[in-house]
DNA sequence: TGAAATTAATCCAATTATATACCAAAAATC
DNA sequence: GATTTTTGGTATATAATTGGATTAATTTCA
């Protein structure tokens, strides 16, 4: 069997895996690996961009290769590229339920912190950038609120799209003043559901505040 | 007895689910297996054809055959440490609006792959291992069905919890041959509401199949 | 006996690996 | 600080390897 790049991948891999190449090393020249696996330096370079594309190591040029400190991880290419509407069907899913576990797993602290929210929210109906980034805690609280740590880990995957370019462009034409009037007032309505302990009418006014969301996108879509 | 194309699968498969054969590693030649095993090259190509069928490798044409590299090569510390009320919880957020939109975006070939993992499924009611993979596969194609790349992924991150060691015991008290017939039903309900194209339905169905999921777990975490 | 599977031998096309040379960035040396 | 060495980045023509496909002879087993 002819050796190929794979199977230099899977060995670093390996490697990395178990600790031989710790967080940090810096890994042979390409063209000691070369010589180590007697293949040509492509080979080894190739074998290099699969792992770099999974983000198991860096390659710096004139410099090395390193392996990936932990904890840096790059952002995920799916993430990277979700639609508008993907993302809105996404928060369908996720955060009616969200607000019935809530319900169940909030704590005082936690409605005093969305109230904190809601008052700073209330003071930016002309300015979108301030109220979207509230916007998106007053959405992370919720999720902190179900003492459920995959939710929260999936929520703020999803949170970090909003980050990107096309959605702070996006916002300045979806938040107008009335847009941002009527957001405020629903997240009141979540809140005060939510407080009650009533997880089904919380869930349905996260339903109609993710509808209204969708209709302004569409709208702006249209536009 | 003669060496035939379904035992050269049978052994494959058991290299690849032991970890002999890593993810995204490059299997041996077709030549080379054939000579390995003392077969003509048909008969492995064959074998490779069946394993692929299930979607365990991928076979490229000039390159060779890979295992299909399932989940992402690091696994997220806050995944690892996920608990299985925790895991319920997300899936209970998560796949009741999947079957919506699966009702709204599911075409032919969907339903088509999903009839054929029913019925695997109905025949592994004696093997947990088997029947497990094949439930992941099942919730994995609804998530497909959606057309939403960032559904598929988070539930891609969510299935990559379950081939962690706590969860392979845990299978084996779960999966008796009482609750996998109620599972094989349970599942079946679910592809119909979906075929027949009433959302509400098979959302409400996919609850009920949690809600089973959860009892069981619980059941299992007092013995 | 007869259908189905396996074998063995080709040829093809896609992909990958090799070998080499040169460039540019970083690091080491003086 | 200037120079040399080392490192990755790029390009390319050639050779080797791989899976894809076909065919005919053979074996297996119901």
């Amino acid at each position: 069997m002819k050796i190929g790049s794979a199977d230099i991948a899977s060995l670093l891999r390996r490697e990395i895996n178990n600790g031989a190449l710790a967080s940090k090393d810096r890994l042979p020249s390409e063209r000691i690996l070369a010589e180590k696996y007697s293949v040509a330096r492509g080979t080894v370079r190739e074998a290099l961009n699969q792992l770099a594309k999974d983000g198991l190591v860096e390659v710096r040029a004139g410099s090395g290769t390193y392996v990936t400190p932990l904890g840096e991880e790059l952002i995920n290419p799916v993430i990277e590229s979700a639609t508008p509407l993907e993302l809105i069907d996404t928060r369908f899913a996720l955060e009616p339920h969200i607000c019935r576990l809530a319900v169940l797993h909030a704590r005082k602290s936690d409605f005093d912190a969305a109230e904190n929210l809601l008052g700073r929210m209330e003071n930016c109906t002309s300015d979108p950038g301030a109220f979207s980034a509230l916007d998106t805690a007053f959405h992370t609280l919720l999720a902190h609120s179900t003492r459920n740590q995959l939710l929260q880990w999936i929520v703020s995957q999803i949170n970090s799209v909003r980050n990107q370019e096309q959605w702070l462009l996006m916002r300045q034409v979806i938040l107008d003043e009335a847009t941002i009037r009527q957001y405020n007032s629903q997240h009141r309505n979540i809140l005060d559901a939510i407080r009650s302990r009533d997880p089904e009418r919380a869930a349905n006014l996260m339903k109609n505040h993710l509808e209204a969301a969708r209709l302004s996108l569409t709208r702006a879509a249209e536009t």
